[in-house]
DNA sequence: AGCACGCCGACT
DNA sequence: GTCGGCGTGCTC
């Protein structure tokens, strides 16, 4: 346990609460005085609420009017390091600091008094007469030793009914004793034979191995395609975390992973770790967290929550597939779980693994610089079958006018259908068409308060900027030339494309996934879910379908326009796209249904579609990362997002209109700021969003001209503010 | 976040 | 006359 500093009785503290005072409140110690960073209940107006000792009062308030802290709570009390976490990523996300705070006490009863339930333990006397289900019974309680089991567990251990403990109680054999309900994690022992490991793959666990036994800060980059033995090596990294006697933390993108990982740790470790997630009942939550905190949970597998659990001795942080988009969380407190990972390990001495097939271009880079290291594990033979990728010339192909599916792509599509297997069509532009063409005179319809060209929604009926979100009836006549009839969609939309898919498949069953069509998360996920299972043939998708979903029918992937990503709309469709040839190829390698990738391109010469077919990933990284650096974009840039949301969307488009207009401190720092325009969910529960996004400089302090910028809005009504550091939607 | 205070429209 | 809408402000 760490030395604290500690307040006598009386002693002015001060108090962070979880309640949205944007300040720290004055208290008095209680009775027996507490620890800096207990955990404790304070009263608020007529309220009694969670908070934990910040530090000393600030002493501005009037000392008659100040109030004791009426209890401090029976959980190990907050470490600096997680004080310091907490402040820093606060800083860092501009998120109040209320907000951090309950982030990190996400558990259900923590201000409850330790419950106790009737566990039951051997005395070591022997019954009169042993039975076989005696012998059984205090075998299972002699097992475990350090865990006690109620009657019920015990009899369930031992598979016999609960009169057979009562007979022991009886005898005096086993005793009843109060415990408390959380029980710890049973032991892992890193000691256990792992799976053999290959040469490359030893020598890697090794080097992370000594990162761990070193006890400083370090990021290690963990590069290895699927079937590579990336788990087994970071395994290796957990048992040395165990046996250094710290705890050791894996982040996994998606819930659905974690039961069979689960079961590969048990192999390795012996027992089950602890696991937080969302879907988590009360009491397991509770128990997590609890152990957590006392040290008593050595392993913990999680979402990305779970880095905000409150370790004692955190010594290594897994971020599997750190490339995973999930991470990212862009509602409410909007952070990069991956990033602050980073920033959590730097706090208290650990070392961070990053493990991915293909990493974002941020994390590369970082290796590159040599901020991180870098290991890369070599696929075992024939383990990782690249799928067939081939770019379609488009130059070359008849397409009719206005069609964007080439006769070699629709072949191969066909060529699916009659196999019983999907198709994938990805195109990262939501609506009908991308720009409205005057077919007498070539002028465009563009926004009146953008420079940007108007996208055609036909679901809506109307034309709208993606910048401000603008919207206005299809006119009749060109705005430039004034004839009238000869306005017409040019370019392909998501909706577009589905139409010429009817067209061209009419028996088809399509599906179309597009933020714009979708209300909810939950539905959005529920659809998913149906297309995995097969209830379509061909799924159209803008940018979410490249979001790590296993789709295992699936055998074709056409790009519709490659060259989109390269053009800057989003800037790391790029990225996603060399993602998403490399899960099919993942993918291929599995099923033996081989996969292929078609790549419809103007410019199949240009470097990034060029090193995207090569399969050269290194060629593809450094192709990407010189046209981010050209266009001043993460990670050789900054973003920001700011997201407004109210019930009222003119109200919600004139607080934007006005912060953009006012933007001051962000002109002084030399950043720009775009929008407003419709956030990624346009509508959330019945409140429209609107973004703005900020564009500055590597190395400017841009969280501080953002708060400067933002700090004079009066939120009138049910409008609110929302920041969002280094966003990761741009549709 | 809650909860009080306070200042303007449709009811007994 | 007053009941109640929710805008504004405070909580150590």
């Amino acid at each position: 346990m760490q030395e604290q500093a500690f307040f006598n009785e009386g002693e002015r503290v001060g108090v962070l609460t979880t309640q949205p005072l944007d300040r720290v409140l004055d208290y008095r110690a209680p009775e027996g005085g507490c620890h800096l960073g207990a955990y404790v209940e304070v009263p608020l107006g007529p309220r009694r609420v969670l908070g934990v000792i910040w530090g000393p009062g600030a002493g501005d308030f009037d000392s008659a009017k100040l109030r004791p802290v009426n209890r401090v709570l029976d959980v190990a009390p907050m470490r600096d390091e997680m004080r310091q976490f907490l402040s820093k990523s606060a800083d860092y996300t501009l998120t109040p600091l209320p907000a951090m705070l309950r982030l990190a006490t996400r558990a259900p009863g923590l201000s409850d008094p330790v419950s106790m339930r009737k566990v039951l333990r051997p005395t070591g006397q022997m019954p009169d007469r042993m039975t076989d289900p005696r012998e059984r019974v205090l075998a299972a309680a002699d097992e475990y030793r350090g865990l006690a089991f109620t009657a019920k567990e015990l009899a369930d251990l031992a598979g016999v009914t609960t009169s057979v403990i009562k007979g022991l109680v009886k005898q005096g054999a086993l005793r009843e004793e109060d415990a408390p309900r959380d029980l710890p994690y049973p032991r892992l022992d890193p000691d256990l034979p792992g799976k053999t490991l290959t040469e490359d793959q030893a020598a890697a666990a090794n080097t992370l191995g000594e990162g761990v036994a070193s006890g400083r800060y370090g990021t290690t980059l963990l590069k290895g395609v699927t079937g590579s033995g990336k788990t087994e090596v970071y395994l290796e990294a957990v048992a040395a975390t165990l046996r250094a006697g710290r705890q050791a933390l894996v982040l996994l993108p998606e819930i659905a992973l974690t039961a069979e990982f689960l079961k590969r740790v048990e192999q390795r470790f012996g027992a089950t770790p602890a696991e937080w997630h969302s879907g988590a009942t009360m009491t397991e939550r509770r128990r997590v967290w609890r152990m957590v905190g006392q040290g008593k949970a050595q392993l913990v597998i999680g979402a990305r929550s779970a880095l905000f659990l409150p370790y004692q001795n955190l010594g290594l942080i897994i971020v599997d597939e750190e490339h995973d988009t999930s991470y990212k969380q862009d509602e409410g407190v909007c952070y990069n779980a991956r990033d602050m990972a980073v920033l959590r390990a730097a706090m208290c001495s650990a070392q961070v693994v990053l493990a991915s097939a293909t990493p974002s271009l941020e994390t590369w880079a970082n290796a590159e610089a040599g901020k991180y290291k870098r290991l890369d594990l070599a696929a075992r033979f024939g383990s990782a079958v690249l799928p067939e990728m081939r770019a379609i010339d488009m130059r070359a192909e008849k397409l009719p006018a206005s069609t964007w599916i080439s006769p070699t792509l629709k072949q191969a599509m066909t060529a699916r259908i009659e196999r019983g297997e999907q198709s994938l069509l990805f195109l990262n532009r939501r609506g009908f068409a991308p720009v409205t063409i005057c077919r007498a005179c070539g002028g465009h319809v563009t926004c009146d308060h953008c420079d940007s060209r108007m996208v055609e929604h036909r679901f809506m009926k109307r034309l709208m900027c993606h910048q401000c979100g603008e919207t206005k009836p299809v006119p009749d006549a060109c705005p430039t030339c004034q004839v009238e009839g000869k306005m017409a969609p040019v370019g392909p939309g998501i909706e577009r494309l589905g139409e010429e898919t009817a067209a061209l498949f009419p028996e088809a069953r399509i599906a179309v996934l597009s933020s714009d069509l979708f209300g909810s998360a939950r539905a959005l996920k529920q659809r998913i879910e149906e297309i995995a299972a097969g209830e379509a043939d061909i799924i159209l998708g803008t940018q979410l379908v490249a979001k790590g979903h296993n789709f295992p029918l699936l055998t074709l992937v056409g790009v519709i326009d490659a060259d989109l990503g390269l053009q800057g709309s989003d800037l790391r469709a790029a990225e996603r796209t060399f993602q998403l040839m490399r899960q099919v190829a993942g993918r291929a390698g599995r099923a033996d249904k081989p996969g292929e990738a078609l790549m419809q391109t103007f410019q199949p010469e240009h470097p990034v579609i060029r090193a995207i077919l090569s399969g050269d990933e290194e060629a593809f990284w450094k192709a990407e990362a010189a046209e981010r650096e050209a266009a001043g974009v993460p990670p050789y840039g900054r973003m920001a997002g700011i997201v407004l949301s109210g019930p009222e969307l003119p109200a919600v488009m004139d607080l934007g209109m006005a912060l953009a207009r006012n933007d001051m401190p962000l002109r002084q720092i030399g950043a720009q700021v775009f929008g407003p325009a419709p956030a990624p969910i346009a509508r959330i529960r019945g409140r429209h969003r609107v973004r703005l996004l900020i564009k500055a400089n590597k190395g400017t302090p841009l969280q501080d001209a953002i708060a400067r910028w933002i700090k004079p809005a009066r939120l009138k009504g049910d409008l609110r503010l929302s920041v969002d550091i280094d966003p990761q939607n741009f549709f």
